[in-house]
RNA sequence: GGAGAGGUGGCCGAGUGGUCGAAGGCGCCAGACUCGAAAUCUGGUAGGGUGGUAACGCCCUCGUGGGUUCGACUCCCACCCUCUCCGCCA
């Protein structure tokens, strides 16, 4: 969320931004809104301020004659501000809901793009393996080798969820335990972290849970959701904290189950293990101080190449458009693998710098020693490894004519072969 | 799940109907002392909103939300969370 201040003294600048970023919001109605609540809260004060005075007069020792017409109007000022407040929560709330959509700020370098067609291709890194035979997809090469049972999974849970089975398990765990271990290498604190959250962390982090097209799953009789992305339960980790400035920057990285409706994205990329409605991920995030997070920003680049490069899969850089990055983010490098079986490159990273826009939202600050009141910290999130989409990564690159899996070396696993 | 205790500033901790944004301490900042530091002494030190060029004014915040009252940190209700004991359990 941004401050309403900022939105009221630039107007200019965030209506741009809205075009910029593809979207339809009505500013002025925005501002109208703002002007109703903070019109509500003057007539609110005043009334308080009255009361205020009426109690403080109460405490000089008074005849009952003195105290009569202060009780009274009292009584009065009462019910009036509780007519006020009405009218200010309601104006307020209406400001709210508008305000929450303006989307972040922009970084004046991300490229202005519509879609995902204008994002920027930074930089191409690996070979991609040539086949002397048709390279097959994914799904044919691990149902042959019994790597995974999407039958099963759309028996139990539905289309979209799926059994890893057999060697796959063990790839699986082993590339958390290889990007845990590489995150540990670069200075972060591994989490586990809850898969449910509260509403007001989700909304705080940018996700409207109960929107009409929300990518999250509710827990029916209470206030809580399954995470879609443990951006959310570490995000949250600090709400409300005042840190210290030598605290920062903060980086924590997490197991993460993620759990997403996919709505409105039925026959898109639907195939196999690319869009899922469970997978795990391990997630990083940091909190800075604002003058470090576009540095820290290249930093979570650097880790997911590093981590890529590693497991010896091409991949391509790119700088997310302004039309296709997501509200919270002020500015977004995914990474994308070349997947053989799509004969396309598929995201598996993604990372984005946030600035403020959850921050000011979940309230998390930092004090520097010596300076008077806090400011907002940065939050950045990052893929290390989407685990899902990296062993389509895997699998797809790795195949070889006799249908076997060659897989890199860092995992410590065997090459996978037919049984 | 049952019984009890408790949630106050960056931290610890007092405050049980009158203004208290809150004693005291720690920490931090400035100054004095010192060659310098430590110790000591003096003063300062919450966050947010809103109005104002500013000085400064006003409002809100003692877990959260309601209620009683002219007035609530203080009394009542609900909820959340923490701790102790008992039960249950991977």
């Amino acid at each position: 969320m941004l401050e309403m201040r900022t939105i009221r003294d630039q107007k200019e600048l965030i209506a741009q931004n809205i075009r910029n970023r593809a979207l339809q919001l009505d500013l002025d109605a925005l501002l109208a809104a703002d002007e109703r609540a903070r019109a509500a809260k003057t007539e609110l004060d005043a009334i308080r301020q009255r009361r205020n005075e009426i109690g403080k007069a109460m405490q000089a020792p008074l005849s009952p004659q003195q105290r009569a017409p202060l009780v009274e109007e009292g009584r009065q000022l009462k019910e009036r501000e509780a007519a006020a407040e009405q009218v200010h929560a309601a104006s307020e709330a209406q400001r709210l809901a508008l305000q929450v959509q303006v989307p972040n700020l922009t970084h004046p370098d991300a490229p202005i793009g519509k879609d995902d067609a204008e994002n920027k291709e930074l930089r191409v890194v690996g070979e991609r393996p040539h086949f002397d035979f048709p390279p097959k997809d994914h799904v044919e090469l691990m149902e042959a080798l019994q790597l995974v049972d999407f039958e099963g999974g759309a028996k139990v849970a539905g289309q979209k969820f799926y059994y890893l089975k057999n060697q796959a398990v063990l790839l699986e765990i082993a590339l958390m335990q290889f990007a845990c271990r590489v995150l540990q290498e670069h200075g972060f604190t591994l989490y586990t972290t809850p898969d449910v959250a509260r509403q007001d962390i989700l909304s705080g982090i940018g996700f409207n849970p109960r929107g009409e097209s929300t990518q999250i799953y509710n827990i029916e009789n209470s206030d809580l959701s399954l995470v879609a992305t443990a951006e959310i339960t570490l995000g949250g980790l600090l709400a409300g904290d005042i840190l210290d400035a030598e605290q920062l920057p903060m980086l924590c990285g997490g197991i993460s189950h993620c759990f997403r409706t996919e709505a409105g994205s039925a026959g898109r990329e639907s195939r196999g293990l690319y869009r899922v409605h469970q997978f795990t991920k391990i997630e990083m995030f940091a909190f800075t101080r604002p003058e470090e997070s576009e540095a820290m920003h290249q930093r979570f680049v650097d880790i997911e190449e590093e981590i890529y490069q590693r497991l010896e899969v091409p991949y391509r850089v790119v700088d997310i458009c302004t039309g296709d990055l997501g509200a919270p983010a002020y500015r977004k490098f995914d990474l994308e693998a070349w997947m053989p079986g799509r004969q396309r490159w598929g995201e598996i990273t993604s990372t984005s710098n946030c600035t403020d826009y959850q921050s000011r939202r979940l309230n998390i600050r930092f004090k520097e020693r010596g300076k008077k009141g806090t400011r907002l910290v940065h939050m950045l999130n990052g893929t290390a490894i989407a685990v899902s989409r990296a062993i389509i990564a895997l699998v797809e690159n790795g195949q070889q004519a006799d249908g076997s899996i060659r897989l890199p070396k860092v995992l410590g696993l065997e090459d996978i072969h037919p049984r």
